[in-house]
DNA sequence: GTAAGTATAATTGTATACAAAAATGCAGCA
DNA sequence: TGCTGCATTTTTGTATACAATTATACTTAC
């Protein structure tokens, strides 16, 4: 039988607690103490400290000799993570039209059908899944462990405002087509047109996000 | 009098694992178990298992479930660091030329002068000091946190590698000179030519570490 | 001699105990 | 009333205790 790995209380901690800070339940300026979180989350300090140092280490809170107080993403962050992808997510594309397998190639098209059809059925919150999951696999498929690494956590940090970016209909629908043609190019193998395309991609989810939040402050 | 600021000891477990990892006094593959660290450090396992997740964040080593493995910096990964370098550190540099203090523009100068000196007199350690304080300060002075936590550790990572090209005289004159002329950007707050030069002294930087290192294997 | 099984070691995960530092609050006194 | 000083509480840093799991080695039976 399928012997299912057990994850530890600490994993467990700074998953919750990493998910939370990104999707803005606990707010910028909150202070987590460990005693608050002991009792909120009902297991040891041990674990609770191990999450928190980190958190730390991905600049999510800072110890403030008195309690960690919650940094989160700001809009100002926003944009430079976005400029960041924008310069170097086209890298991982560039390896993954490369290094990918068969395999990785039909899941990919896989994805891409997906998002068609959860898109004809107004599924939205599965659309934003199935585009969460479309840029970790390019990152996974180059096979650059320091890409991966670099560019996963930018990514899941964008999370709170891809959510509300995709409630836009124009660019759910453009973003779509967007996917489709890198997915062809990784296919294809072609490394410089894969490139190529993902940074426009990344340019053009920028301008919405941007665009879309400097608005409502 | 002033206050020094105790470290704790997880936090100085951390900082000389880190370092001896990316030094490679830890070799890639070597296996730390917490009770070895405990007797060779001398601290309980409470501040050493807090230096491990932390290591384990920045992917400096892999927990196996029965002691943690050394990744340390491959030759690849060296490649794309560069690489993601060669892409961002420009954008640093922009921000930098724009957001700088007069005392940070004076702090530069000031870097480039001892750079100058050091080399008139044979001080290859020290310069390389200077070369991490440059690149650091730039990081610092663009105020833009994602920017600096994303690079930071990028560039700390490359040390062991820096260290050796820098033993190339044609090379330890270049940068320097690049070095003067970034820094003449942006103290004239001239953020696009900060931008180009960055990006210039990197793929230089990349191409003789990258050159040195494939054929030493 | 080999294999199986059991006892033992090693190792990590978690909880708790204790110490030190800092903040808080309260009481007493001017 | 307002201030000072001491006690209490809060909070973190560190060490240790205990449990559970897995690897190791030894012993015994065949």
């Amino acid at each position: 039988m399928a012997v299912l790995k057990s994850i530890s209380l600490a994993d467990q901690v700074f998953e919750k607690l990493e998910s939370d800070i990104i999707s803005g339940v606990y707010p910028r300026g909150e202070v987590l103490t460990e005693l608050k979180l002991v009792e909120q989350l009902n297991v040891s300090r041990t674990p609770i400290r191990e999450a928190l140092r980190r958190l730390e280490q991905e600049r999510l809170i800072r110890d403030s000799g008195k309690g960690s107080v919650v940094l989160g993403i700001t809009l100002e962050d926003l944009e430079d993570i976005m400029d960041i992808r924008l310069r170097c997510e086209g890298l991982a594309a560039f390896h993954a039209a490369q290094n990918r397998t068969q395999e990785e190639a039909d899941r990919l098209k896989q994805l891409s059908e997906l998002q068609d059809f959860y898109f004809e059925k107004g599924d939205y919150d599965h659309l934003r899944e199935l585009d969460d999951e479309f840029h970790e696999s390019i990152y996974e498929f180059s096979r650059r462990t320091v890409l991966m690494d670099t560019l996963g956590p930018l990514h899941r940090k964008t999370q709170r405002y891809r959510r509300s970016s995709y409630s836009i209909p124009d660019r759910r629908q453009k973003s779509i087509n967007e996917h489709k043609a890198i997915c062809q190019a990784i296919c294809a193998q072609d490394a410089r047109l894969a490139e190529k395309l993902v940074s426009q991609h990344i340019e053009n989810a920028k301008h919405t996000m941007i665009e879309r939040f400097s608005q409502n402050g």
